[in-house]
DNA sequence: ATAGATGCAAATATTTTGCCGCCAG
DNA sequence: CTGGCGGCAAAATATTTGCATCTAT
């Protein structure tokens, strides 16, 4: 695949390198939240995630870390997180059901391009997509704080399939 | 945390200008799709929402009209609109917790720009945003069957309160 | 010391499914 | 006539909350 350099895009497992690691642990201190034994678990998994994860995703690979966290102090962690606009949920069209997907929030935002046939996704970012935002905001006068964007279709190799 | 009275009122208004009234209607008939009375009322409720309707409060709109109808029926005829492209899914967001918004496809994508205070909702077209989809389309190689953006920021009303 | 976090269980909310009788085409 | 559809009840999924206890600061 081919990205051009004004906009890169990624291929489908997603490779966290805008941030650098221990990123949002240190975001929380800054904002002086409690850096429980749990939370500190839950935001590693976040950091070292290879790849968009829903809920129940993030307690497995908690437990494998600290069994004693529950699913309960994971949703409450990820509300917490996502107050903090240091994550970003996502449901990715519903293509693999109702459950949310959570990633931790780069410092620009991409968007989520994902395959409706085989469900690979892919994050772009593109210099017209600031362009949109800026716009929107300056019609609508709204001080933008969450931008996503879904787009679904099918890939070329799930064409070729059909 | 659950939305106030005062919330619910704001969900944006939504004028329904851009389809001919019985387009939805119309279109399940050219597709040689089973017309039902029970289809015939949740279409003709989704043409002449004001506003993003939820499962539930699309089922208490068609109850008005035919009270024989059930909940479960809405979903599998939400479902089935949605797998014919004739409808969209929204989530909004989340501004007003975990359920699904439907509104009748138009002719063109539009983006969500929703107010996180105070929950408004506006559509917005833009020739930047038909740019950025073609654009993607063409680098990730993917035929593109559906676009979904939702903005969400302070509007200028709520920010003067804050 | 203490505000705030966690765990547990139960409550909510939302959407889906199996089965059978019924109706649109 | 008949295959798809709707209703009912129940299941499956997903998320939130009350309350007692514990802990990071």
């Amino acid at each position: 695949m081919s990205a051009t350099p004004e906009h890169r895009v990624s291929t489908g497992e997603r490779i966290n390198d805008q941030e650098p690691a221990g990123h949002l642990q240190r975001e929380l201190r800054a904002r002086h939240i409690r850096l429980t034994r749990q939370r500190r678990v839950v935001v590693q998994v976040m950091e070292s995630a290879a790849r968009h994860l829903d809920a129940n995703e993030i307690l497995e690979l908690a437990q494998q870390i600290d069994p004693e966290i529950t699913q309960v102090t994971v949703y409450r962690t990820l509300e917490l997180l996502k107050r903090h606009a240091l994550i970003d949920e996502l449901d990715l069209l519903h293509l693999r059901g109702h459950r949310h997907f959570y990633e931790s929030h780069g410092p620009r935002d991409h968007i989520h391009v994902a395959c409706v046939g085989c469900g690979k996704v892919r994050e772009v970012e593109s210099p017209l997509y600031e362009e949109l935002k800026q716009q929107i905001s300056r019609d609508c006068g709204i001080e933008i704080s969450v931008a996503r964007t879904e787009i679904g279709g099918l890939c070329e190799a799930c064409r070729a399939k059909a």
